[in-house]
RNA sequence: GGUACCAUGGCCGAGUGGCUAGGCAGCGGUCUGCAAAACCGUGUACAGCAGUUCGACUCUGCUUGGUACCUCCA
């Protein structure tokens, strides 16, 4: 099937045909955590929306060279200048060591994520790891004039920039009116300009986290690692650069304005970015107090969860939101999104089960061209599902005989099914709940014939007396027509 | 204050100048010893006002309400 993938270009605020700069190879570049706290849902939203155009891009054959960083220094506190380093700060809170922490919270980062089943990208670098290659760009920026120092410090300078080049063409922004506008923050002293932006830090002598360099003992500003990291991973150019929308101004205007004084080019052909998750319509982050933890959701162990939500049911709920669009967290919205993976996953199992006929009844072909037609408009996840409910439908009918399928159809609609759920969206199929356990399972084939034999006799309050028990321990059983079956939980 | 964006039925959430989004809940039905589960069927909503148009939820303007960014943030 021919596939022309569309993607949203925060750049011209198009959608745009993709067309790899290098084809089959494609260069992708995402903005990974601050690891300085546990990982909560925003975090989820970006990685599983980059993840699924990941997966996408792999379905299509490419070539993927994905690199998600981990932001380990440069990142300063709410006072700017004045401030010191983010994971810094927390270190001697909590007496450890900087790296100790950075460790820590990469595992939380890595734990949470293989529970959400987001892909590992292809290059994950820490920005810690790569002071030289910042070093080495700060250094050309001053030598290109775009950039001054201050009392140990480097600021960009964007005002000599903007004579000529475009600062605001990512965001949208004029410079005047960020002259103008800029709030009045502490620490401005050093810096030409407001809007100028830091490339290097002098560090404070309590500052911990320092490395030396041309200007002094220090640490690396804000949006150097990005620019490094991408260069030295993906080339001057490259395909994809993707992040938050809270990103989009200032980090990745400044990550073009550094990498175009280096290289003289946008760095990335298609900018992308998802939207944020909000809480009662405000964003979720961890500087606004406000986020659940994904280890929350997963143990249900918050005031506002009603209950722990299984991963899969947290990444279905954010596939049926369209990744720019914002979405509103709600346990409603949680549990109707758990109810309907449920849905699909049966379907899908039942599947299997389906007998073929000599003719079919249902367009497959139609079904198919529907969802990869809304994946390749800009990754639209919502209307692919909506349209994998359509198959679902179809395969409860052929269950029921109202609707037939012939062999291959059968076939082609359990490749799709497959093809989409599990390797694009990356769900994962429902697994039996207390398979890991022999004892138990053998303990309850016994109960279950126990109780099937005293249906067969009509003993109605065996039956129902071992319901009703294994209920209040939390077992569910479940009578069809092929007989009962059982699971833990609802 | 500046710059963007959004406002859809009980809830979540797509989309389009005229034709069914989808999920959850609700309702009706099938199945069942009963129940649960499951499955099938079922909803004409698009902030307000004015305009463009044969026709607008979809385009334009205004009003109201909301969000994001301008400061570390997914």
């Amino acid at each position: 099937m021919q596939h022309n993938l569309f993607i949203y270009n925060t750049l011209s605020r198009t959608k745009e045909s993709f067309q790899p700069l290098h084809p089959p190879h494609v260069g992708m570049y995402v903005c990974g955590p601050t690891v300085y706290g546990e990982p909560h849902l925003g975090h989820a939203r970006s990685a599983i929306t980059f993840d699924l155009l990941f997966r996408y891009l792999l379905f299509l054959e490419y070539k993927v060279r994905y690199v998600r960083n981990i932001t380990d220094v440069g990142h300063l506190e709410n006072d700017a200048d004045e401030g010191e380093d983010k994971i810094a700060k927390k270190a001697r809170l909590e007496e450890l060591e900087p790296m100790e922490v950075v460790q820590h919270y990469t595992n939380s980062y890595h734990a949470m994520m293989d529970k959400l089943n987001v892909s590992k990208p292809s290059i994950e670098p820490h920005a810690s790891g790569h002071i030289m290659e910042q070093i080495e760009m700060i250094q050309q920026i001053l030598d290109a004039g775009f950039a001054y120092e201050s009392n140990g410090s480097v600021y960009f300078d964007v005002e000599k920039y903007s004579q000529s080049h475009k600062y605001g063409i990512l965001s949208g922004r004029i410079l005047e009116d960020l002259i103008d506008n800029t709030r009045t923050l502490d620490g401005q002293n050093e810096k030409r300009r407001n809007v100028d932006f830091a490339l290097w830090k002098n560090a404070q002598p309590e500052h911990i986290m320092r490395w030396k360099s041309p200007w002094g003992a220090g640490f690396p500003g804000w949006h150097m690692e990005c620019s490094a990291m991408s260069c030295k991973y993906l080339g001057e150019v490259f395909d994809i650069h993707g992040g938050g929308m809270d990103l989009l101004f200032p980090h990745h205007e400044a990550e073009i304005a550094q990498s175009t004084v280096c290289h003289h080019k946008i760095p990335a052909k298609y900018w992308m970015h998802n939207n944020m998750i909000t809480l009662s319509g405000q964003k979720m982050g961890k500087s606004l107090g406000n986020a659940i933890t994904l280890e929350q959701f997963f143990t249900g162990n918050h005031p506002l969860l009603e209950k722990a939500y299984h991963p899969m049911t947290i990444r279905f709920f954010m596939l049926q939101a369209h990744y720019r669009s914002p979405l509103d967290f709600s346990n409603e919205a949680l549990q109707a999104a758990e109810k309907g993976l449920q849905r699909l996953l049966k379907a899908v199992e039942l599947l299997d089960k389906l007998k073929s006929s000599e003719t079919s009844s249902v367009n497959v072909g139609e079904i198919e061209k529907a969802v990869f037609e809304a994946l390749d408009d800009d990754l639209n996840s919502p209307i692919a599902i909506a349209n994998l409910f359509e198959a679902v439908r179809t395969i409860n009918l052929v269950q029921e005989n109202k609707e037939t399928l012939t062999e291959a159809d059968l076939q082609r609609l359990k490749d799709m099914m497959h093809g989409v759920l599990f390797d694009i969206l990356g769900l994962l199929p429902a697994t039996s709940s207390a398979g890991d356990n022999q004892l138990v399972e053998k303990l309850m084939a016994l109960i279950m014939e126990i109780r099937a034999n005293a249906r067969t006799n009509k003993d109605w309050a065996t039956s129902d007396l071992l319901r009703d028990k294994l209920a209040a321990s939390g077992i569910s059983i479940k009578d069809t027509k092929d007989g009962a079956t059982w699971e833990v939980g609802s």
